[in-house]
RNA sequence: GUGGGUGUAGCUCAGUUGGUUAGAGCGCCGGAUUGUGGAUCCGGAGGUCGCGGGUUCGAAACCCGUCACUCACCCCA
């Protein structure tokens, strides 16, 4: 047997549409805020991902599926959104028309990694970027929107957490001193933390190691080194905030794992969730459309991870939806009219099915009641001499003979009026 | 890449200190007098017990290996 690879999942009828739902909701979120969709290709050129997201980074470092195009070129199926989009926002000369531009996207990205609750090798995100504007509140919008979204979806136990990561000169003034202090306290750190002092420093104010978290209690905060800019911004981000209403708790420790960010950098966690407890997070990244070759565009954004949406969404919110109307045709003559009938059902635009297989009324009734049906039309050999067909409603159990010829009509009425 | 847990029917799972044709519930198909669903009753189909080796008169069970799934580390949405 042929199975699907690691780390990949099949959405099978019964669960997509929950999924549905959530596109939907996002989908429709975004609009309300002015974001329009985006759709940008599955896979690009490796080196965009390389730049943008950083080097050293574990995404590009042992997580991408890159592979050799036949011309030999490197490809990479894209591990997150904002790469593809900041590309094609700049390929298409988007900065040359009128700020700000504000898009969303949803679809499949791809790392590899090993899968556990929460985390896939293939896994899908929403996400929104809004480019041109520096203005904190294009900061809070693109929060309020997240907030929103993911409130609108009655996940239980969210938490906004907010960190200031200032400029790239801001952190290169204070990366060696945080270097410096925690060389001091390195006998204390775990070998993880040791590893990352020269890696990459700011994870180690992350580290959940209670005693790393100990040792670096009393670390000297990125908030002393920031400028007075960096600082003006992320105040009139908490101030924007809460004029519109959204809980935010301020998190130092707070770091984001791509090395574009800059400024805001934000996460909502969700209680119940394992330790994949994500379920979105983004921030600003001020400097990234210029790095990719583009002019000084400021912009900002978040990327939420639909399969943990979908882990913590009630199971009551998404029904499936199914043909209405089902045709019980048995009897040589009637099986004939009534394969032609369901295409007319269908041709008007009224929902129907059939079981091909069914040969007893009784066998056909189950199935409609499987089905859900509203209504059952009876067609059998007595029917096609008089011409006209028995309707049944399912759940009242009422019966009315209706002229073969005026079934779509009938059915369109019944469906509508109940 | 590193650990832990779990692999028996489509699904959820029983299976005693190793013992003969491997079970249940749900689901599926059919029947309960000829053309009326859901309930009930009856019947049926469906399994190389993840795979390979070993121990044994005898293995779903014990041992070794391997693969898969899963949770966690790490990392991230």
């Amino acid at each position: 047997m042929i199975k699907a690879i690691k780390g990949v999942k099949d959405l099978l009828p019964e669960e997509s549409p929950r999924w549905r739902f959530i596109e939907d909701t996002a989908r429709r979120w975004a609009l309300c805020y002015g974001f329009q969709e985006i759709r940008v290709p599955i896979f690009e050129t490796t080196t965009l991902f390389a730049r943008s997201i950083g080097a050293t980074t574990d995404i590009v470092e042992k997580e991408m599926y890159t592979f050799a195009d036949r011309d030999g070129s490197s490809l990479t199926l894209r591990p997150e959104g904002t790469a593809g989009t900041v590309r094609a926002f700049i390929e298409h000369n988007r900065a040359a028309d009128p700020r700000p531009q504000k898009y969303c996207y949803v679809g499949p990205m791809f790392r590899h990694e090993r899968p556990q609750a929460g985390r896939l090798r293939q896994f899908h995100q929403f996400g929104v970027e809004s480019f041109g504007v520096s203005d904190p509140r294009a900061d809070v919008e693109v929060m309020s929107l997240l907030w929103r979204l993911l409130s609108d979806l009655t996940l239980p136990g969210l938490t906004l957490e907010i960190n200031n990561l200032g400029y790239t000169e801001d952190r290169a003034q204070y990366t060696p001193i945080l270097v410096a202090f925690l060389k001091n306290v390195e006998s204390r750190l775990c070998g993880n933390c040791r590893r990352r002092i020269e890696a990459n420093p700011l994870r180690v104010l992350d580290c959940k190691v209670p005693d790393c978290r100990l040792a670096t209690e009393d670390a000297p905060r990125l908030t002393d080194s920031l400028s007075p800019a960096a600082r003006d911004h992320f105040e009139s981000v908490t101030a924007g905030l809460q004029s519109v209403g959204i809980p935010f708790h301020l998190n130092p420790r707070l770091v984001r794992g791509l090395d574009y960010y800059c400024l805001t950098a934000f996460e909502v966690t969700c209680s119940h969730l394992g330790a994949q407890n994500a379920v979105g997070a983004g921030g600003r990244y001020d400097g990234l459309v210029e790095q990719l070759g583009g002019s000084a565009v400021p912009a900002v954004g978040f990327a939420v991870g639909l399969e943990r949406i979908a882990l913590m969404l009630p199971e009551t919110v998404a029904l499936p939806t199914r043909p209405r109307v089902y045709v019980a045709a048995f009897g040589t003559q009637a099986v004939k009219v009534g394969f032609t009938l369901l295409d007319e059902l269908r041709r008007t635009g009224v929902p129907a099915d059939m079981d091909f297989r069914a040969a007893s009324l009784k066998a056909h009734l189950r199935q409609a009641d499987r089905l859900e049906a509203l209504y059952t039309i009876f067609l059998g050999d007595d029917e096609i001499t008089k011409g006209v067909a028995t309707v049944r409603n399912m759940q009242t159990k009422a019966q009315e003979d209706i002229a073969i010829s005026q079934l779509p009509a009938a059915l369109q009425t019944r469906l509508i009026h109940g």
